[in-house]
DNA sequence: CTGGGACCTT
DNA sequence: AAGGTCC
């Protein structure tokens, strides 16, 4: 028999303001928001009771709450740390690491394989002949191989609420397994919150999109579980687009197609056409989203409209695919200025390089094989929209014989300027309102173990084959040459250099400082990213 | 002056 | 390179 999986939604409260409130729970009495330039972000849940709205314009928010106090989140680097601290967390207590992470605070468990081993479990208590269980109650193991670690785990009760408040008929099969769902939902949520001290709210269900519809649907700090045969009367009152991956444009396409020549005047207007989930199954049908959004995404679309989402928890990987930090700004028009933010923008950048794809050794776990630049003209378009170009990385990035500053001047004048360049056209002048730096297709260095402290390679971006590591004592190791300050030639110090004549530029010795957790030696500047991977663990 | 991201598809 | 989705 075809056994549904059994997927949690676990959702971070507050997000950023936990992480604030942590750091200083001071703030925890008082309602605050968190800002980005001139938008609130988030705020915690006393200044929601009080009216203060999720990405409200601040000064909105603070004409009518004065005293509204407010935390700066333009740097996400304490979010960011934050937020993979508790992904780790919650990936091992998930058996195979079967957890998808959804932005920063979001992730999905396929937990499918810890409750089947559980309900057979259970069966084992199981009296032949009887109707159903003989416990009410059982220890839900947490481990396999360890019979010590679990809860107790309750078999007749569930464990938070029921979406649309209901119960099914009979505790079996499917409906068991959500119910044991239930209860490892609240042991992992209750362990997040006693070891990790946040709070968070859990959705259980069938699949990605269920669990996570039911979980939004009780916040905060709380949890709730939808049964597939309450699916569709749960999604039927929903607006289509609070459906999540149908975003503005996928509604918009949608009704569109739907009252095509029906209303062609007047649906500049909300509200004017019906968008529940409930009225667009009936008026529409598989084919016109087929149509409308094409094959590819209009069966997709159509088919979550009716509780049915195939797409499976895709374990993350620990390295991201790319790595960006842009800025933004009221209008910015000189090279100069441009210069000095890309400056600020590349040492934050390699920074983040350092700590998301360096080892505690120091080499390198993936190599960026593009960057990209981006920018937002000041008024053409739609805003948001973005214009960018992109080019081959120097791999003098993954030097550990330069300086910081010295890859900072490099990429800022032979990589993001030039870009920029390109981007901005003949005319050469410009008015921009944001700078987005950008490294991208990430791949993951040749996985042979530690002792590969360092890849220098250079491909052109649009080279898809795999990457030829070099390990670091099969390189010829030569006194660095003297290429700092030499940087005003005009075609300055070649980087290439592998698979080259020209020989490799390494420092063996004498150089840097020592990891005092360690011992590792690496160049002072990558020390600070050294020191949080760290504090991070692994 | 409506953040600062990250990922996927076309 | 652009456009879409999510947080
Ligand atoms: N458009 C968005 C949406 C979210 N975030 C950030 C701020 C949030 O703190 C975090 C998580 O997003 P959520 O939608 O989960 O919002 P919160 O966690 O803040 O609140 P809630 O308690 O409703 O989940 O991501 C953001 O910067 N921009
Ligand atoms: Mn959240």
């Amino acid at each position: 028999m075809l056994r549904s999986p059994v997927i949690i939604a676990l959702d971070w409260d507050a997000f950023y303001c936990s992480v604030e409130e942590h750091f200083n729970p001071e703030l925890r009495k008082i309602a605050f928001a968190v800002k980005q330039k001139g938008i609130i972000c988030t705020c915690n849940y006393v200044a929601r009771a009080l009216g203060v709205k999720k990405l409200q314009l601040l000064v909105d928010a603070l004409k009518q709450f004065p005293d509204l106090a407010i935390v700066n989140g333009e740097d996400l680097s304490r979010y960011r740390d934050a937020s993979k601290e508790l992904w780790y967390f919650a990936r091992d207590m998930v058996w195979g690491g079967k957890v998808e992470r959804l932005g920063f605070d979001e992730l999905f468990l396929d937990v499918t394989d810890m409750i089947d081993f559980n309900i057979a479990l259970l069966d084992n208590l199981h009296v032949p002949g009887a109707s159903s269980h003989p416990v009410s109650s059982f220890f839900f193991r947490m481990s396999k191989e360890d019979p010590s670690v679990g809860f107790s785990c309750p078999v007749l009760t569930v464990a938070g609420n029921l979406a649309t408040g209901s119960l099914p008929g009979d505790f079996r099969g499917d409906n068991l397994r959500l119910v044991l769902g239930s209860h490892l939902c609240h042991y992992i949520r209750s362990q997040i919150l006693d070891i990790k001290g946040y709070t968070s709210s859990g959705g259980v269900s069938i699949n990605k999109t269920l669990a996570k519809m039911a979980g939004a649907s009780h916040k905060p700090n709380q949890q709730t579980v939808l049964f597939p045969e309450f699916a569709q009367d749960f999604l039927d009152t929903y607006d289509i687009g609070r459906i999540p991956w149908i975003g503005h444009k996928s509604k918009s396409i949608i009704l569109d197609a739907i009252y095509k020549g029906t209303d062609s005047v007047n649906h500049t207007m909300e509200g004017a056409r019906d968008g529940t989930v409930f009225n667009v199954r009936h008026l529409a049908n598989k084919q016109l989203f087929i149509n409308s959004l094409g094959q590819s995404a209009g069966d997709k679309l159509w088919d979550l409209l009716h509780g049915v989402d195939q797409t499976g928890v895709q374990p993350t990987p620990d390295m991201p695919t790319q790595i960006s930090i842009e800025d933004t700004f009221k209008s910015l028009t000189s090279l100069i200025e441009v210069h000095n933010v890309l400056r600020r923008l590349s040492y934050s950048l390699l920074d983040r390089m350092y700590i998301d794809l360096m080892d505690s050794d120091g080499g390198w776990l993936g190599h960026p094989q593009t960057a990209r630049l981006s920018t937002r003209p000041r008024s053409t378009g739609y805003y948001g929209s973005r214009i960018s170009r992109s080019d081959s990385l120097p791999s003098i990035v993954f030097s550990n014989s330069h300086s910081r500053d010295y890859i900072v001047d490099y990429l800022v004048d032979r990589c993001w300027m030039p870009l920029f360049s390109k981007l901005i056209g003949d005319a050469k002048i410009f008015d921009i309102v944001l700078l987005n730096v950008a490294v991208i297709n990430i791949e993951k260095a040749p996985a042979k173990s530690s002792d590969i402290t360092s890849f220098l390679g250079k491909k052109k971006h649009t080279d898809n084959n795999q990457l030829d590591g070099v390990h670091r004592e099969e390189l010829p190791v030569t006194k660095r040459a003297k290429v700092v300050g030499e940087y005003a030639d005009s075609k300055g110090p070649r980087f290439n250099f592998l698979g080259d004549d020209e020989d490799v530029i390494f420092e063996e010795d004498n150089y840097g400082e020592s990891c005092v957790v360690c011992g590792q030696r690496m160049m002072s500047f990558a020390l600070e990213a050294h020191m949080r991977f760290h504090e991070l663990g692994d």
